[in-house]
DNA sequence: TCGGTAATGGTAACGATTATCATTTGCAAT
DNA sequence: ATTGCAAATGATAATCGTTACCATTACCGA
């Protein structure tokens, strides 16, 4: 089992509720996903794990690092496994599609913008919005 | 009057509320302020304006494009008159500073990178967080 | 197997924001 | 100036995402 030694790096009790969570997580169809569709998701796999421990392991998987948060805009909270290279996010409005991309000429900026103000840069948030030009099917997911 | 005409300009009738507001907007003392804090000025003030109110208007000017939202970290919306150069933000955690900065290179960057990926860009939002090195009172305004 | 601590689920509570609705106001036509 | 009516307002209930609380349950080392 491979989700119990993530969870054991983390220092967190290897649990039921857990290990379901991670399987969504790095299921590829769920990336970039929020709380509540993870929580329906459970329903659906017709396990009983409640909403506030969904809420509670997302918090915890986020401190020890397994996820990332993003704040797109809609107000809610979307995470992803962290297991990644950084990347930012183009979105589309339309369908809700989310395209990652890296641009190292973007960081370099941004780190050089930090130092010419006197501030230590700890994370940044970046993101597009945009609409697809063709293959967008206008459903947001 | 000069809100008279703003306002008018934006199709909206001119009400004491959207005049009170719109003073308190333009007071550079109040850059990135949100609903919360507009309201306990008009409070100050002895004003008896609503809450709903605040952010009926605050809404308002949005779409009618006097103000800019953003959403720095911590969930709640603030607000800046948009009359000045399209611009991001470099916030310190600890002081609650915002900085503002402007970045040719990144803007490019962003255009092209739409292009890559065969979107139409309609806006984006770039916050930068970190620390200040110095002269950060460590008080979250 | 047992025991204690950590984790859980249900639900109440929370903060930010929006909806509802009866009352008031701006303002165009008189 | 006065009137009429749609638009705006204020109080408050409701909503949404999220967290707090607390009694019960599940991990896991001894």
């Amino acid at each position: 089992m491979d989700q119990n030694r993530e969870l054991k790096k983390a220092g967190l009790k290897v649990t039921h509720p857990r290990m379901l969570i991670l399987d969504i997580l790095q299921d590829p169809a769920h990336q970039h996903i929020c709380a509540d569709t993870v929580y329906k998701l459970l329903l659906e796999a017709k396990t009983d794990i409640g909403l506030a421990t969904v809420y509670r392991v997302l918090n915890q998987f986020d401190d020890a690092g397994i996820v990332e948060r993003h704040h797109f805009e809609g107000g809610k909270s979307v995470f992803e496994l962290s297991n990644k290279n950084h990347h930012d996010h183009l979105v589309c409005l339309k369908c809700g599609k989310v395209i990652e991309f890296e641009d190292d000429i973007i960081e370099q900026c941004q780190k050089e913008i930090a130092v010419k103000n006197n501030m230590d840069l700890t994370h940044h948030s970046l993101y597009l919005y945009g609409e697809c030009k063709d293959g967008c099917n206008e459903n947001i997911a």
